[in-house]
DNA sequence: GGCTTAACTTACCGATCGGTAAGGACAATA
DNA sequence: TATTGTCCTTACCGATCGGTAAGTTAAGCC
C-alpha cells in the first residue's frame, strides 16, 4: 500500500509525538526527521497544533475502522465485545505509538489551550460501552454501570501496552515474555468475569 | 503538619510536572508560581532533571509508605491485595497528581535522556507483584503471572482515575459520577476473579 | 567585630521555540 | 508565451528555553 505524501508526514510526525509528547516534540524536529524545512512542514499543515490535531484524528479513525471491522462479523454480544478489547490490545501491543498518543492525549487535552471539543476518542468510546450494554447477559446495564466496565479492561491492556519499556527495565526481558504470554489470557478471564459482575 | 519550605517547592513542581510534564513545564513556571525567581530555585535543586528526579522519588516514597501501611494491618492475603489496590485507587483519584505524574513517567523516562537506573516505581511494583503471589489461594504463581495480574488491576484503577477531565467532557458529570460509584466495588470483583483465574 | 554559609538577586548567555515574510523553482494551464 | 498555484527555500522575528556568573543580603557562629 503506497502512502501519499501526506500521509508519510502524518506518520512521521506520530512517532515523533507519540515518543516526546507535544511539548517534546518540536516541529523542527519532525521536519529533519522527514528531511523537509521546519517552513515547509508548517506550508503543509499551517501550525503545530493543526497538524497534531490531523495526527490525532487518523489515529482515532483507525480505531474506528478496528472496531467496525469486528461489528460487522456478527458475533455473539459477549464474544463481540471481548475480541473488539483483544483486537486493540494487539494493535497497541505492536504499534506502541497508538498507545503512546492516546494515553498523551487524555493527560494533555486539559493543559494544552485547546479550543474545546477536541474528543478524538468520543465515538470510540460511546461505541464500546454500547457493545458493552448489548454483551451483559441479564438485564441491559445502565451507561454509567457499562462505562465503568469498559474503562477497567480498557485500562487493563492500554496500561500494559504503554509500560513494556518500563517494565523491561524491572523485571528483565524473560520475565517479562513470560507475562506477554499471560497476559491475553487473563485479559480474557476478566472480560467474562466483569461482565457477569454487571449482569448480577 | 506543617511543610518545610522545601516540602513546599516540591508540592508546587509536582503539581506542575503532573499538569503538564516534564518538557511542557519550565522551571521559570513552576518559580514563579512559588514566589520565587528562576534561579533561586535552581539554586536549591542544582538544575530542572533533579528538581523533577526529587519530586519522583518523593512520590515513590509515598507509594512505598501506603503500601507498608496496609501490609502491618496483617490482612487475609487475599484481602490484603485488595485493600491495597484499593488504597491505591483512592489516593489517585482524590490526588490526581500522583496518577499523572506516574503516567507521565511511564511514557517518557525512555526519551528523556536519563542515565539508566532512575526506576522510581520498581520496589511498589515489586512489592505488589509479591502481595499476590502470597494472594493465591492455590500453589504459588509465578513472578510473570502475578505481574500480568498486578498490571491489569493497576491498569484498570490507574487509567481510570488520570482520564477524570476527558471523561466529564465526552459522557457528562451526572453519568461519570454514577460510574465512580460503581467503579470500586467493580473493582473489587475483578481483583477476586482474577484471583481465581491465577489459582487455575 | 570577623567569617561563613544559605538564600537569594540582577544580568546575562547561546540555543531553540513556534511562526511570518518574501521570493524562487517548476509544472500545469490558458 | 504568460499566468497561476504548489511546494519549498532563505532570512528573519520576538519569546522562551535551561543554565551560568557574580554580587547582595541576612542570619548564625566564633
Amino acid at each position: 500500500m503506497a502512502l501519499t505524501t501526506r500521509e508519510q508526514l502524518l506518520a512521521t510526525a506520530e512517532q515523533l509525538f507519540a515518543e516526546k509528547g507535544f511539548y517534546g516534540a518540536s516541529i523542527a524536529t519532525i521536519a529533519k526527521e522527514l528531511g523537509l524545512t521546519k517552513q515547509a512542514l508548517l506550508h503543509h499543515f499551517g501550525n503545530k497544533e493543526k497538524l497534531y490535531g490531523e495526527v490525532l484524528s487518523a489515529l482515532s479513525a483507525r480505531l474506528a475502522a478496528g472496531i467496525n471491522n469486528i461489528r460487522q462479523q456478527r458475533l455473539p454480544p459477549g464474544e463481540q465485545l471481548e475480541e473488539m478489547l483483544l483486537a486493540q490490545y494487539r494493535e497497541q501491543m505492536t504499534n506502541q505509538n497508538a498507545a503512546r498518543l492516546i494515553m498523551r492525549e487524555l493527560l494533555d487535552n486539559e493543559a494544552r489551550a485547546d479550543q474545546a471539543g477536541n474528543w478524538y476518542l468520543k465515538d470510540y468510546l460511546e461505541e464500546l460501552v454500547e457493545t458493552a450494554r448489548a454483551a451483559s447477559p441479564g438485564a441491559k446495564p445502565s451507561r454509567a454501570a457499562a462505562l465503568a466496565l469498559v474503562y477497567q479492561l480498557l485500562g487493563a491492556a492500554h496500561y500494559f501496552a504503554i509500560s513494556q519499556p518500563t517494565l523491561v527495565n524491572i523485571f528483565g526481558k524473560a520475565t517479562l515474555n513470560r507475562t506477554r504470554q499471560q497476559f491475553e489470557a487473563q485479559l480474557r478471564a476478566i472480560v467474562q468475569a466483569s461482565l457477569s459482575t454487571l449482569a448480577s
